[in-house]
DNA sequence: CTGTTAGCGCGTTCAA
DNA sequence: TTGAACGCGCTAACAG
């Protein structure tokens, strides 16, 4: 509100270039590196601004259509363990590049999301990497802005993205399952089906089981433990009991693991159990949980290398998309034993290519 | 790099005011809230800014040294789920605020930490929230820009802060091991030893063990379950063997769990365990992890009002300091029956009051 | 190789 | 109650 600043009033480029007795533009190219400047003013500014401890004001630099060297990041949760992990590595590599990065979380809410963008625009982002929200998108929201996509496209978006692979993940876990003879597996997801993850992690389950002939049931809107309890209940009771569940997502990984603890059954003799996304303490569980493991990591990584190059090359290029290997961790969950005696195996698993460019729209 | 920019020349103030009819400057004043204008050019300018779908530019704002609307925060590591939570929360209360959050991780690197206050005071914050690397600090690093402390304080700063009681916190941890009669307890600690909640959460079992005439061992550079283990298991060999453990920080005590399960030793029979912060998977763990709650929602949200309330206020109040209550959440593994048999009684245990504040350096 | 001029979008200071 | 000129710190476009 009050409108107090500048309280040590800060040394400009036009003081620096006093003290080294030029003209303020001869500093100005000194900063921006340009070619021709003599070796001695080219020292004598560069003391003057040690001397001076002067840094440039940068939104003058905006005020003048320069970069900001800043990015917009929106996640729809930060407090999310996975997209923190995404939003860490971004934050890293902008920093790599001498980049400060916005963060924002949307939760899950559009309106939100497009008021942020809007924001970040405002202050003069050079690009943003955005975890969408489901909904169509009427993308001026980038309004000459590079976006980067990450983790969920935006049908007719026309940016860049960069996914994992949920649904070949999902469909090898389930094979995986489908490998130790079980045969009536169910899906039990809790996010909204709106999310593509959760749809492509679905589909790969169908896929899964289709492709083994086997009916598939995948439970939707399963928010609660107490509701996946009773529904178990009743599902065990009946003439086709499930041997085996594969869900979506850890939260609802967690309410399963807790129902069928309630349930007084065991893991993986009474029901076997595989979820997607790994979480911190996965394998101190008895039994440890397999998992689909996403690259967190590299997903950050990659969307932010793919915004620098937008940010950097002049317009134009066909979208690009990414596709990042998901990779099934296997721990005892699903019936193998204990992963502690099965490393060498783990390890190959583990490793399963690395990331791949996919051809969207018309591949450059 | 390449100079791209203002793809779309957004629409400025003088356009609006073209458009409706009037000098620049009455736009201004619209805008800005100014007391003194007509009913009729108010809404007159209000109609072309809605037509023109105009925005202010934040550069040019700042340029004239008004607020930024933009606050900073540094956390040591966003990836990890405590500091994550507390961003995610002063991200949340910064939006409600109508104000943008830089998010940059120093990596527990002090010279890091110093480059991105430096980069953010470029930028024009209004604000930093600080989660500071150990070490003395010189903090002309504020350099006018307000600067609120979170979870750990440091020396002479000068700086509001708000911390979560880590001393009282383990203080009462131990002091729930000592009363199931437990009286060899270990300390494990993992962290650097320099910092601050690392040193008080040792303090606090130390206040505790001493408080009972017991001796007090604490571990602190157990940095591997593998070396846990070696330790336990010449401890457990010895003329007084543990019988019971608090660890200060979740990776230790993931760490001690992995070498007590590698020891075949069971919990809390053999040794029973508290840890110092909550995980996800706690209560699914078996035996279910008794752990002290750090507030960290609370954390972000009262100090990200502090610092609200710092950059509004005309400079000099002398500091506050905040002090958040830590929660012990009883679970199953320091030898109490399992949580959901007790749920009133861990309720009651859960709460125990709110944010007290304290006097540092003179209470107002 | 270096300096001068002008203006980015806005708000302060004065005058009307 | 409104408007005109000037300047915030920096750089692009021209001179020199």
């Amino acid at each position: 509100m009050a409108t107090r600043k500048q309280p040590i009033k800060s040394v400009t480029l036009a003081d620096v270039a006093r003290a080294a007795g030029v003209a303020p533009m001869t500093v100005s190219r000194f900063l921006n590196q340009h070619p021709n400047i003599s070796e001695k003013t080219a020292r004598k500014v560069s003391a003057a601004i040690e001397r001076l401890g002067y840094s440039p004001n940068v939104a003058a630099r905006m005020l003048m259509g320069q970069p900001s060297n800043a990015i917009g990041l929106i996640v729809p949760n930060l407090g999310d363990p996975f997209f923190a992990e995404v939003a860490h590595n971004i934050q890293e590599i902008a920093r790599e590049h001498g980049l400060l990065v916005w963060v924002a979380a949307s939760n899950s809410n559009q309106e939100t999301e497009f008021a942020i963008l809007r924001q970040m625009r405002q202050h003069c982002v050079d690009g943003m990497l955005l975890i969408a929200t489901p909904g169509k998108l009427k993308f001026e929201h980038g309004n000459g802005t590079p976006i980067v996509l990450l983790d969920r496209p935006v049908e007719n978006s026309g940016c860049d993205v960069v996914l994992v692979e949920n649904r070949r993940g999902s469909m090898e876990a389930v094979t995986h399952l489908l490998s130790h003879g079980y045969k009536r597996i169910l899906c039990i997801s809790s996010d909204c089906e709106k999310i593509y993850t959760t749809q492509e992690r679905i589909a790969g389950y169908e896929d899964a089981m289709r492709s083994h002939g086997l009916k598939f049931e995948a439970i939707l809107q399963a928010e609660t433990a107490e509701s996946i309890r009773i529904y178990l209940e009743q599902a065990l009771a009946g003439a086709a009991p499930p041997e085996a569940i594969f869900t979506t997502n850890n939260v609802t990984t967690s309410h399963v693991m807790e129902a069928i603890q309630e349930l007084n059954l065991s893991i993986p003799d009474d029901m076997a159990l595989i979820g997607f996304d790994d979480f911190e303490l996965a394998s101190l569980l008895r039994p440890s949980l397999t998992v689909v493991r996403q690259p967190a990591a590299d997903l950050g990584r990659q969307a932010a290398r793919l915004l620098f190059k937008r940010i950097c090359s002049d317009e134009t290029l066909t979208s690009i998309s990414l596709l990042l290997p998901a990779t099934l961790i296997l721990r005892a969950s699903c019936g193998c034993p204990d992963s502690r005696f099965l490393s060498s195996s783990v390890q190959k698993t583990r490793i399963r290519g690395i990331a791949t460019t996919i051809p969207l729209p018309a591949l450059r």
